[in-house]
DNA sequence: TGAATAGTGTCTCTAAGACATTATTAT
DNA sequence: ATAATAATGTCTTAGAGACACTATTCA
């Protein structure tokens, strides 16, 4: 069915007056560029384009419980911290009929990320373009990871893009003073991987000394006294993200 | 009709599934500290407890047309400049029903704020008494002003404690990088009025000559010429908000 | 030893805090 | 002149950026 010919049998007044969502943003890095989980919408509206992770909220779950359903259901996930991030209430965001969505992100270490690709029912990783460097606005583009078959920046669903490009200016904005960037390394890691993960959010590179000064003066880093193996150089020392109490 | 006689004769199911509505923060300073106009509940739930401006969100109805709308009816002010802040969704925040809730923060400068007390149908200023000076949370009590009639901490309908405390946490954080503090003051103002301002929010002294300096560095402010009258020592200067293009 | 990255020492620069001093007005 | 606050000069200090240098491992 068509888009248009599914539009025109829908009947929004069917569904009842107004209906509210989640859409959760998962986050990861991919080959060190930020990357959201996707799925690809096979029913109309909007058949084949990319969408989040999302669904209806059930009229005895919070929000924060339905976002936590949808990563269950659909990226077999659950207990991921949730930070909700803004409700979108466009009139005409949904083409079926009012839907007001509350949007939330999620942050994934690059293996868990990679595993939730693999396992989700159709999730697909897409790493995402951002076309602004500094703190400025705008959707941003996706593009399918260059392993991938599809070439181009792949079409998004519904206002998917807004959502995306808020959920780079959220953690943009957080991750200097907060502790969400470890959120997105595994549980022992080096400083260079953590400074690896603010330039790829951040989208700048990053003066080393002045990074591993400030994050050691937080006092969140504990030294775990091993080190990184693998290298054919100084393995790096292996940190541990401690909760300053 | 008491709480409980209230309660026993509802029938939630007989209101739907699950609504909309939008919780209003009008923010403005009352002698130096921040206050927000609250309203007295007659009706129950929750009769003669005090609770934010707010209303249900129409099916053909932005958010923020929504938060508008219940400015205009409630405060008989239109189109002030809104910022969402959080999306409140707890099961039991209202006996009714479920309701979810959009809370937005409008600010007023202290004259517009006193007039909305005036002027609103029953919108009262109350003092917002906040129990953190640093960057923790928590909810907050409000106190009628010195002036009042009552006395002791009024009570907070529903979990509007929470979104006052967030009104003001949030207002601190994007008050030293944005230029929302300008919102709270008229249009000529001085620069110690400003320093008010920041510290009324902050809730702490701040240095002045180092304000002064971030703040002329900034390139926000115009100096106007004029200098405050009716002063009986050296008149300030007057500033005006200037858009940094 | 050479290559590669880890990790640090140090200088400079910027901006904030502290504190004192000068400026300007009404009484 | 005095009182009161505006407005500014300057010293100190904290932290970031720049840049070079040392450290440590494998091949």
């Amino acid at each position: 069915m068509s888009e248009d010919a599914f539009l025109a049998t829908y009947d929004p007044s069917a569904y009842g007056r107004l209906a509210l969502t989640v859409d959760v943003v998962l986050l990861g890095l991919r080959d060190g560029r930020p990357a959201a989980l996707l799925l690809k919408r096979d029913e109309p509206p909007q058949a084949g384009l990319w969408a989040l992770p999302g669904g209806f909220v059930g009229v005895a779950e919070t929000l924060e419980a339905a976002a936590d359903r949808v990563l269950r259901e659909k990226a077999g996930l659950s207990g991921l911290h949730l930070e909700q991030l803004y409700t979108f209430g466009a009139i005409d965001r949904d083409p079926r009929m009012r839907i007001v969505s509350v949007a939330y992100l999620a942050l994934l270490p690059e293996t868990a990320f990679a595993a939730a690709a693999r396992n989700g029912a159709g999730l697909r990783p897409a790493v995402i373009e951002v076309p602004w460097a500094g703190e400025a606005g705008g959707p941003v583009a996706v593009r399918a990871p260059e392993d991938g078959q599809e070439r181009g920046p792949l079409p998004l669903a519904f206002d998917h893009a807004d959502i995306l490009a808020l959920a780079i200016l959220r953690l943009r904005g957080k991750l200097d003073y907060s502790s969400v960037g470890f959120a997105l390394l595994p549980d022992r890691f080096t400083l260079r991987q953590l400074q690896d993960v603010h330039e790829a959010i951040l989208g700048t590179a990053l003066n080393k000394p002045a990074f591993r000064r400030r994050m050691l003066d937080r006092g969140w880093l504990e030294p775990t006294g091993a080190r990184a193996a693998g290298t054919s150089f100084r393995p790096p020392e292996l940190y541990r993200f401690r909760q300053p109490r």
